[in-house]
DNA sequence: AATTTATATTTTGCATGCAATATTAGGAGA
DNA sequence: TCTCCTAATATTGCATGCAAAATATAAATT
């Protein structure tokens, strides 16, 4: 019998891969606050999975830096400081540099066109001052350079520091004359790119950054002392 | 009773980190050969753990990168193939001219001098032509770089790619003149950083990480028929 | 009341068991 | 001999059990 027809493909994804994406989701959106302990007991009631599964998520997460191990006491959400999140950001400014180069040399016009759809989707949100929809497109912004930037490497570790990123962002609250300064920099950006100006983009890029940086400092101590 | 005077602390380390260790340095070692079935059974044997651990630095290793996971088919070692192996070079070049720019500011005197000391073994292995010997002090100064550049987020992702570039070093087979120059390069790497030549080190550490990309390459497909 | 000590409870680390899936071996038919 | 099917075997995914460690609770001492 033929069945390559069958419309839908039952997939059953690992437990554990699946335990680690809803943690890493309740993590990155505060759910799970920073310094709080992971109970096993709970979250496997919490998950619907037993302790091998989780215990294997903590052990990837740990991993991925978004959770510690305590040998014998358990796992912890690690803290995201203002030292860690500076450093991280440097570190994902030098490669966003990098991608952004390795994109205009490598991204085809096709690739472009779907940034820059991208482009317009966010200044759509901007417009109605719909912040989370922003972020989710900018976001998706400055994943999709770093994809286009045909380097998988660069893409896998581009991706798990944004990953711990991700909550900051959920933190942040962006005054309107940053966002509008941050918008008017994505407009450059993606000037940069469409002329496949290398050098524009990697300056770009980093003064992005650096921006975001300042402005996710700002909100740090805010949110910590709530 | 005070017992801080102790010499010997006794850790006992979880086992899932020691499983991973080992299985990271057989890996590293060309011990497992890429493509390579990872056997449940015969593992726990040769380490002398159960499955729960080992099955714990399977996951870790795969979000490393060393291994794939393919669902209920186990683990396999990945493959490390040129195009990984420069794509990872590029993502370690943009990360090492960002550690060589931050360590030219941060690093303190007595810290280039610690460098300065392993410029000079690793030296002496060169002038002796011991390979393994001057891989070990190359990779050691490369590393010290990255953290006396003082960002532990750059130092974490540094060190997560290295490793997995490690089985090329094992494979890598320098020729006398690339050696020689390798050497050289180190020299005005050094120079660089002693003065706090920002650019300079820019400039050297791409340099020098393209060259060892090519002679990666060059040792690649070698390995690859044997 | 505060501190210590002893005991009970919870939680973790790891091993093992069981069902589901995949692999291998064997044999029937072409 | 080769291909296909079937049964046996091995391997994986996950749940659970048990001992060791940590934490919480209670009692005892100062």
């Amino acid at each position: 019998m033929d069945i390559s027809q069958e419309p839908v493909l039952i997939i059953r994804r690992p437990l554990h891969e699946e335990a680690t994406d809803r943690l890493r989701d309740l993590i990155v959106q505060g759910r799970l606050v920073a310094g709080s302990r992971l109970n096993e007991r709970l979250l496997t009631a919490q998950l619907g999975v037993s302790r091998t599964p989780l215990r294997e998520a903590f052990k990837v997460l740990a991993t991925e830096g978004l959770v510690e191990l305590l040998p014998n006491r358990g796992a912890i959400v690690s803290q995201l400081d203002a030292t860690r999140l500076s450093e991280t950001l440097a570190v994902m400014g030098a490669l966003d540099a990098l991608a952004g180069e390795l994109a205009c040399a490598n991204a085809t016009d096709a690739q472009i066109n779907e940034i820059r759809a991208l482009h317009y989707e966010m200044l759509a949100y901007h417009a109605r001052g719909d912040l989370a929809g922003y972020f989710k497109f900018n976001q998706a912004i400055h994943l999709k350079i770093v994809k286009y930037a045909g380097n998988a490497v660069l893409y896998n570790t581009y991706r798990q520091l944004n990953g711990a990123m991700q909550r900051a962002r959920y933190m942040a609250n962006l005054s309107q004359e940053r966002w509008d300064t941050a918008v008017r920099e994505h407009d450059e950006i993606l000037a940069a790119l469409s002329s496949r100006d290398v050098k524009r983009i990697r300056a770009l890029l980093a003064d992005h950054l650096a921006h975001k940086l300042a402005s996710a400092l700002a909100a740090l101590p805010a949110r910590q002392a709530a």
